[in-house]
DNA sequence: CCTTGACCTTCCCACCGTGGGAAGCCCTAC
DNA sequence: GTAGGGCTTCCCACGGTGGGAAGGTCAAGG
């Protein structure tokens, strides 16, 4: 039974920032804190534990609509945990696409690199080859 | 010699969008086009040129900075050849820690989807790792 | 010549996620 | 009672792209 925080201590307390709690309260990830008759917003360990849920849901990549449906799912307690495997995979996918697309520029790269001499020539294969421009695929 | 383009011509022939051609001409990454009397903007081979450059550029995962450093060291014929190798490595350091922040995130989420049976019952490991939420980092 | 439809012009607004900062009130410790 | 830090709301920015409104222009066909 502690006192409850400010926004300020959420934010320390959490990892997530103050004017980013504000913005998910917006949003509707969060419920609409308390007030105090001031007008501070009031949080407690059940808030933390839903803002901490969100900053480890970001950490791994979730957009905030993902991170809705999570949260839609942890608050129902009689999902099936292969809803819960459904979305989790679902997201390694395009996470996977990202990190493909992400390895092919590598390739290229390093491919037109090593072709480049790198010394005070002018004479550069990397900007042939972008200036190249293949037909544009699309 | 041919009849100069449209802005859709150019859009179709370099694989950019009339809407992205103007706004790089608004940022400077193109020269601001010559136009007709009606406004109508027109551009011929070497513009088609830039724009594929810009487009490859792009498709490589430069940002539109880093672009405009490109085009510099393309349009100067005396650049040194060690100034585009570096600008491209580092651009590919860029990509790795992309690459390797992907892949952090894909092995935790396989890892917690491996222990989540995945039927019709509601314990999941996948939530309460996310609601485990370990003391934020930073 | 005039219409039609595709094209062009500028302008503003949206997305995602985050941060910066202004103007003004609140709270605590001294 | 005052100083300082924290809180409130509000608007604006980024990168990069798209949507769409309102209006002018072009080419082809009748």
């Amino acid at each position: 039974m502690s006192r409850p925080l400010t926004i300020g201590e959420a934010a320390r307390a959490s990892g997530v920032s103050a004017k980013m709690i504000r913005h998910y309260e917006a949003l509707g990830l969060l419920p609409p804190a308390p007030r105090r008759p001031s007008g501070y917003r009031e949080y407690d360990e059940a808030d933390l534990h839903r803002l901490r849920f969100i900053r480890r849901a970001r950490d791994l990549g979730f957009t905030l609509d993902g991170i809705a449906d999570l949260l839609a799912l942890w608050d129902d307690r009689t999902r099936a945990s292969a809803d819960v495997k459904a979305l989790a995979l679902a997201h390694v996918a395009e996470l996977r696409r990202r990190a493909e697309a992400i390895a092919g520029m590598i390739a290229t790269l390093e491919r037109l690199a090593a072709t480049c001499h790198g010394d005070d020539r002018p004479d550069c294969p990397i900007l042939e080859d972008l200036a190249a421009g293949r037909p544009p695929p699309r």
